[in-house]
RNA sequence: GCCGGAGUGGCGGAAUUGGUAGACGCAAGGGACUUAAAAUCCCUCGGGGCAUAGCUCCGUGCCGGUUCGAGUCCGGCCUCCGGCACCA
């Protein structure tokens, strides 16, 4: 009987479907979140959504096996740009857009064969679900946390819209790679960096169950330093401009100060406006520096020097306060200002132990031991912090002060497709928030997509218009919508209660939350991750969840990659445009570029549509799980494919091949004893260890390769007696429920074809018999000097000295042990001896 | 520059955390079956040397160290990949 894929695999979908077998209800069993990161509906799955949704599944119908009461969700990350834009090109409308777009790809991941509970399903662009967005956003509101404030924004000026700055990646569009400007909007935020402290020390508690570098990745991003802000008069003004430094050891080698050109004392300082703007168009700006010399002078409150103030482009306004004290000797930065203005260099740091050499040809920005600092000359930096600091405060002149990089989330976007803020703008009482009773205010239909950088919303005067709920007099709306990062902040609390007559729901949520195991990309390290948790805490204050972390367990999996293939004159080819090396176009030689991440402008994509048509879900799954472990990157292999599509088939073909002989055995009482006797063994030793490699840091790819360890002894078995098909069935019986979860559709087929009843997945994970594992004889490496000399078969559980005779026994090791005394030997258990001559 | 991670056969990758380096898969070579091919099955497969049923030396990016024993631990380099980057 020929093994087809398709053929089986709709069989059982069907059947889960019908026997509802993967809805999920609370109920007394312990509780497993499993959750894999919901895509957003951009037309069809990729391969990274294959290899995330396989390791997602395998996990979920692992633990399921295990006993666990398994939530295993799906949904959509609904709204989002590409959306709009494709109702500005191609004229269709968002919603048709997206709800199109998510009709294919639920096909296709159902084709995948996942175990989903689809009655969860949540889609982010519907009413039901974003209403909560503005519910948490009215909550925020009231608890202090949004907030609207004018501020530059970073601008896309092809996407036209705002940009986190998250968003911005080495100054582009992080979608487009636009270059981004610098514009000043009305923007609404979000006070994430009321909860910068509390992130960061949340970052030890996720130790355990999260990668070191993505938490690495949230430390550096909330940036936490400690320092010392400072003030410095201004000469011949009442006023003083605040500095923050970390480096307050280095106060006595201030020699100028640096202001951001958008700092409010800026437009004071100088009278030249246009000098002003010029600095203003450069900030920020990376390549080079920038500076205008003010006229005036501050003066350093330690030692009452006068520093010559300077409106800097690299100062930034968002950071500390705008302003700093610049010490040329030991900041590199400063330094390369101090060149260009031809300021003082004054050392203030000389290396423990040693001095620098004057000029200096660089910052000097270790840490070593004071010099030309009055009394704290000698001491070194770690300590003069303390004390300068200490003096400072004394004289009322400065304080200690921590500092976060961390900025507040700007959630505003000039976007159609989006959550619309549900704020009021009433002429007579100001800036009013929606009443909750009124939500959710919806998104409407009859909108102009332009993409001219005006919120469209603006063009829908039956959304614009409304009236005050206080005072009832018209009143405009609020035509921003939010980034759609808010919709994810919060999904996987959705799904414990998906439908909205019980939204929300206490009691669920605490069932189920946290989220027991979450897999994604990295790429969501810091953004959709840091969010997430920060609205958790939201949640936490308001009173909806009592924990603090949303993900216990996080894996990020790796890319999946292939070869690239360039020709000269055509650039980027797809595989079926090379032949011969060369290209079938112009003839060039063909290129064989790097492994890269898949990509439709690279060429290199694999249409998982195309691989399941050919080789089914099961074998697409078992090759995204064997070709490497899940959090390295994947090279796809079209030979790779093939073999894991081999190992598919071999055991169909086995199966039916002794499928009466097997069947004849069922329920027999199965006993080591025969030529099959080691089959046994190895059986129990196969569980052994597809469980610790499950269990451990989900190394899928050697669970596979021992459970085709057990495949190929069981295929070079040949069973004549009834004994013999006893344990063959054992065996085979256990493969196929180690391997369910990997190939389900193809386990849950064979499963029955040894008489077994559907389905597999309610049955128990096997279990292993320590003693049944355990092997009669051993292999012994005898070493001498280090050296293996011999390997000698011996049976397993002999005392040391015993092992010890056994080795001094063989004549390979007599050779080298003839006439010379052992000084000493070393036994390690069932395994080895080493003997030192 | 700073912070992470990784370097092992022709390739993807294993190695119970200090104990046989190369599991499993792919590719390659040889053989069987076949009129033939595909598929399938069997054998070989890190490199060198030799008196070639065997023996022996070398081998986990490089140099050193610890140890009876190092892919694994320590010190110093090199290369590659990710993240951050005028954050004062």
């Amino acid at each position: 009987m020929k093994y087809n894929p398709e053929e089986v695999e709709l069989k059982w979908q069907r059947y889960w479907e019908e026997q509802k077998l993967f809805l999920t209800k609370e109920d007394e069993r312990e509780k497993f979140y499993c959750l894999e990161m919901f895509p957003y509906p951009s037309g069809r799955i990729h391969m990274g959504h294959v290899r995330n949704y396989a390791i997602g599944d395998v996990i979920a119908r692992y633990k399921r096996m295990r006993g666990y009461n398994v939530l295993h969700p799906m949904g959509w990350d609904a709204f989002g740009l590409p959306a709009e834009n494709a109702a500005i090109n191609h004229g269709v409308h968002p919603a048709k857009w997206t709800y199109e777009n998510i009709d294919y790809m639920k096909k296709q991941l159902k084709r995948m064969g996942l175990s989903y509970d689809w009655t969860r399903e949540v889609t982010t662009c519907e009413p039901e679900y974003y209403r909560w967005n503005q519910w948490f956003f009215l909550k925020m509101y009231e608890m202090g946390l949004a907030y609207r404030k004018s501020s530059t924004v970073n601008w896309c000026p092809s996407c036209s819209t705002v940009l986190a700055n998250e968003q911005v990646v080495d100054g582009g569009c992080w979608r487009c790679d636009s270059e981004v400007i610098q514009k000043e909007l009305e923007q609404w935020f979000l006070r994430i960096t009321a909860y910068a402290e509390e992130l960061l020390q949340g970052c030890e508690k996720l130790i355990e169950g999260w990668p070191e570098h993505v938490i690495a990745m949230q430390k550096n991003w909330i940036g936490k330093s400690h320092g010392a802000e400072v003030d410095f008069a201004i000469e011949g003004s009442d006023e003083t401009i605040r500095i923050f430094t970390t480096r307050p050891d280095t106060l006595w080698g201030a020699t100028f100060m640096c202001i951001s050109p958008l700092h409010p004392m800026a437009e004071k300082l100088t009278a030249d406006r246009e000098a002003l703007e010029r600095i203003k168009s450069t900030y920020g700006k990376a390549e080079e520096k920038h500076g205008l010399f003010t006229g005036r002078y501050a003066i350093n409150p330690v030692n009452n020097e006068r520093l010559p103030i300077y409106i800097a482009n690299f100062v930034l306004m968002e950071y500390g306060t705008g302003a700093i004290m610049s010490v040329p000797a030991h900041d590199q930065r400063d330094f390369e200002f101090a060149r260009l203005f031809d300021l003082p260099v004054r050392v203030v740091i000389e290396p423990e132990g040693g001095s620098l050499s004057e000029p200096l040809s660089e910052a000097y920005e270790e840490e070593g031991v004071l010099v030309n600092s009055a009394q704290f000359s000698g001491m070194p930096s770690s300590e003069a912090k303390k004390a300068i600091i200490d003096f400072l405060e004394q004289k009322g002149i400065g304080k200690a002060k921590v500092n976060y990089r961390l900025r507040d989330w700007g959630i505003s976007r000039q976007r159609y497709w989006g959550t619309p803020i549900p704020i009021i703008y009433c002429d007579d009482c100001g800036v009013v928030p929606v009443p909750e009773d009124d939500l959710p205010v919806i998104l409407p239909k009859d909108v102009e997509l332009t993409g001219t950088g005006m919120s469209p919303l603006l063009t829908s005067e039956e959304f614009l218009y409304t009236s005050c709920p206080r005072c009832g007099k018209r009143a405009r709306r609020e035509t921003d919508t939010m980034d759609t990062f808010v919709d994810s902040s919060w999904y996987f609390i959705r799904y414990c209660s998906p439908k909205d007559a019980d939204a929300l729901d206490r009691k669920r949520i605490k069932y189920w939350m946290p989220v027991d195991q979450y897999i994604g990309g990295v790429e969501h390290a810091v953004l959709h991750l840091l969010y997430s948790r920060f609205f958790t805490r939201v949640l936490r204050d308001i009173g909806i969840v009592d924990f603090d972390e949303p993900f216990t367990n996080l894996l990020t999996q790796g890319m999946v990659c292939k070869e690239t293939l360039s020709c000269p004159e055509h650039g980027w080819l797809l595989p079926e445009e090379v032949k011969d090396e060369r290209c079938i176009k112009c003839g060039s030689p063909v290129t064989r570029g790097r492994v890269e991440k898949m990509s439709k402008s690279k060429k290199n994509v694999i249409d998982p549509d195309y691989l399941i048509n050919r080789y089914g879900a099961d074998t697409s799954r078992l090759f995204s799980l064997f070709a490497a472990p899940p959090e390295k990157d994947l090279e796809w292999s079209d030979r790779g494919i093939e073999g894991a599509y081999r190992f598919i088939n071999r055991l169909w073909s086995l199966v039916h091949e002794h499928s009466e002989g097997l069947k004849k055995v069922k329920d027999q009482r199965v006993e080591p004893v025969g030529k099959g006797a080691s089959l046994f063994r190895k059986t129990h030793q196969c569980i052994k260890k597809v469980t610790q490699d499950i269990e451990r840091r989900f190394q899928f790819n050697t669970a596979i390769a021992a459970m085709m360890e057990l495949f190929n002894e069981i295929s070079s078995f040949k069973p004549s007696a009834d004994e013999d098909y006893r344990i063959m069935r054992f065996a085979l019986r256990n493969l196929l429920l180690m391997l369910s979860p990997f190939a389900p559709h193809v386990a849950e087929e064979l499963w029955t074809v040894i008489g077994e009843e559907p389905s597999i997945f309610n049955q128990p994970w096997p279990v292993w018999d320590e003693e049944a594992a355990k092997e009669q004889e051993v292999e012994l490496v005898v070493q001498i000097n280090g050296k293996v000399r011999a390997k000698i078969m011996i049976p397993a559980g002999l005392s040391d000295d015993e092992i010890k005779q056994k080795a001094l026994n063989d004549e390979r090791v007599q050779k080298y042990t003839a006439g010379r005394e052992i000084k000493k030997t070393i036994v390690i258990k069932g395994r080895l001896i080493n003997i030192v001559l």
